[in-house]
DNA sequence: CAAGCTATCAAGTGATCTATTGACTATCAA
DNA sequence: TTGATAGTCAATAGATCACTTGATAGCTTG
């Protein structure tokens, strides 16, 4: 008979990642590395609590597989640990927002009221023709760690003083971090209030990071068969 | 500016469900419910614990939203909510044995030497030619709540006495939970050492359930365009 | 209604987790 | 070497969690 210690030892390693995702604190890392790498510092501050607290829930990240981290000369940048536990995250933020009431008040009470948005097929055909100006409101150095193609980048809180870059005959559309991100929600309300036709897009950038390296794989699956 | 308290509102939220990951004993009955609907006393006897702290985890999975339970006369069954629910699963299972080395070592000491496997295209193909025979080795209950079309029930408390049951002229394979299950290694063990070519199913019924489920989607929408 | 089964609740204890504080280490630059 | 910056460690107090035990509630059956 197998021991029943073995199959404990398995599911315990397992909770071991699960553990990652049980703090809000260690979520909103994961949340801030989805966009771009950073080093402790940078994280503490973003996240709003201290460097010490930051490093034990960043070790914890580590331990659970979900963040690599290397010495980069004085400072320490993390990063999420690949595309799979990027996917994870994503995951686990979309499944909440759809098994729990609780999520979806809470995201409507941070976002404010919903302003008009556009999904990503419709974006890429408008940007196609030329008629709409697409703008990421994040801060610049998420923009320079990765951003969609075609994006000018203007950070939400430059917005106001920069609206005369933006051609007054096209539309604008504003993305950010993702779906529970205000920046562009705030970015439509501004632009709106400013007399300018304006949405935002459905997707932040790791969504659409992701899904454009899934059309491309799919493509390439359509001509190239891969072997087992 | 938006107060900070929200933000952490949402988080927390989410973390709501991120903590339904963050036990092994809540994981053991995910992983039974992905199997097949419970009530709390045949959970309790599966993961050989007590009644009381069965129920409770399942009360923290509920809250998670992460099973459902319906009253059925004097008992209570719970169900995994939904496949987002299974998905989710599946993908902080996959991610940790991939992430973790912790768990692959885990999974090794349990289910022992590697046994040979067949894909699911392959078996696929040889169904519809005929020259295998697909045995599924979970208890009885967990077969009819749903099976590999195809497959004949044996349990794997069984199969050494209804060996003869299995034509000889045909390779077997077995399946049973899932990768991390040993039931199909056991089999596939107990048939090689009476001398019948056999081999294990990698999927589980779960992940066989829900491959099918997305290729019908993919058929489907080759035909239809769905409207947004 | 009483008995019997199933599930939940309530209380308590020991273990684990979280955040803070202050000390410590590593790296770089002067 | 010294100082400055970035990150980690160690100790701790308070909160939360896990599991047990014994009592209680809900449903069914006689």
């Amino acid at each position: 008979m197998r021991s029943a210690r073995e199959k404990d030892t398995l599911f315990e390693a397992i909770a071991l990642m699960g553990k990652a995702f049980a703090s809000p604190r260690r979520l909103e890392l994961l949340d801030l590395l989805a966009q771009a790498p950073r080093n402790v510092d940078e994280l503490a501050r973003a996240s709003g609590q201290s460097t010490a607290n930051t490093s034990q829930h960043l070790q914890a990240l580590h331990a659970a597989g979900m963040v690599t981290r290397t010495r980069e000369g004085t400072s320490v940048r993390y990063a999420l640990a690949g595309d799979q536990a990027l996917r994870l995250w994503l995951a686990l933020r979309d499944a909440s927002v759809s098994q729990l009431a609780e999520v979806e008040r809470a995201a409507r009470d941070y976002l404010g009221d919903d302003v008009d948005a556009i999904g990503r097929d419709e974006l890429l055909a408008r940007l196609r023709k030329g008629d709409v100006v697409l703008i990421d409101v994040r801060p610049a150095e998420e923009y320079e760690a990765g951003h969609i193609n075609g994006a000018r980048s203007i950070p939400i809180d430059e917005l106001e003083d920069r609206l005369a870059e933006l051609p007054a005959d096209h539309e604008v559309v504003a993305y950010c971090r993702g779906p529970f991100c205000a920046y562009a929600h705030d970015a439509v309300r501004q632009l709106q209030a400013a007399g300018r036709p304006a949405r935002r897009l459905e997707e932040g950038w790791p969504e659409w990071r992701l899904a454009e390296k899934s059309t491309k794989r799919h493509r390439a699956s359509r001509t190239t068969r891969r072997a087992t």
